[in-house]
DNA sequence: TATTGTTATACTCTATAACTATA
DNA sequence: TATAGTTATAGAGTATAACAATA
């Protein structure tokens, strides 16, 4: 019964799972495990973004994001200058406190990644990754695929 | 780089996703898609639950349930009976009116699933539930297998 | 004209702690 | 004593719309 329900439950059950071990995990380090990711997207792109490339990385929206680094910047983790060539953009970047503050998180976290690569098996990961991207790209409106309609008539949702 | 990084990345993006196309979806009919969640959960179970039990299942806690709780009942969506053998427990029930609009929304949100069940092959369904499944056991510390440890010596996790 | 970001505003979800009432 | 739920409270993320400055 309930044709199609069981990837949104068991997605949602798994997302949050992570979500809240994460919140518990970064909480003493005062920091969300939603600022964690602003974080870890910073450090691992090497050079400032802007604040909408930033939302769009993380799968936000701009107003979302200023409201975030707000709180960031408050805590001197990261800094927004003003964008090189385009005076509209704010250009943020990580400050030094900032980028020992993600080591010390990425630490923190180490844990919890162990954990769920622990249950899996070999190539397992990899699967995983590939069957979630997959989902993803169906859901992402940017990136349907012009000739996507294969079996199912039941889209009529794109405009 | 970053080791482990990808299955957290990948969920989170894929659930934002389902999360944001299930919310604008459901908007129309004046329901979030945690609500639906909630009305899903009801009406599948076919009987009441208690908050308690309503929770755990959609894995929150009883204070945000309750908050959940009061909004679908100013909407005659849900309603609140005290519990027939445990006076202290409460009865969450769909209404008719909240079956109705359960049916509703189970329709609307079919092009959602529709799209993500082609995008995927014959047989990875099952694989990719089995998989979020995996990592949802690994992450919840009430269903931590007793032998659980296996390669990693770093959870240091568990109470 | 289109785009980047800000501001104001509002709502939902989340969660802790102190509390009441039952078991 | 332990449990179910409420209340008060706070904060974080989300999002829309109107706006300013710039491209």
């Amino acid at each position: 019964m309930s044709t199609g329900s069981e990837i949104p439950i068991a997605l949602r059950t798994a997302y949050l799972a992570l979500h809240r071990r994460s919140e518990a995990r970064f909480a003493e380090y005062g920091v969300t495990a939603d600022q964690f990711v602003v974080l870890a997207t910073l450090a691992r792109e090497g050079h400032a973004l802007t604040q909408r490339e930033l939302a769009r990385r993380i799968s936000s929206d701009p107003s979302t994001v200023r409201a975030m680094l707000v709180l960031l910047e408050e805590q001197k983790l990261v800094e927004r200058c003003t964008h090189p060539t385009d005076a509209r953009a704010r250009s943020v970047a990580l400050t030094t406190k900032g980028m020992r503050a993600y080591r010390r998180l990425w630490t923190a976290g180490e844990p919890i990644r162990a954990q769920m690569l622990d249950a899996l098996a070999p190539g397992e990961e990899k699967r995983l990754v590939r069957l979630l991207t997959k989902i993803t790209d169906a859901l992402t409106p940017e990136r349907v695929p012009v000739g996507a309609a294969t079996s199912s008539e039941s889209q009529g949702d794109q405009p």
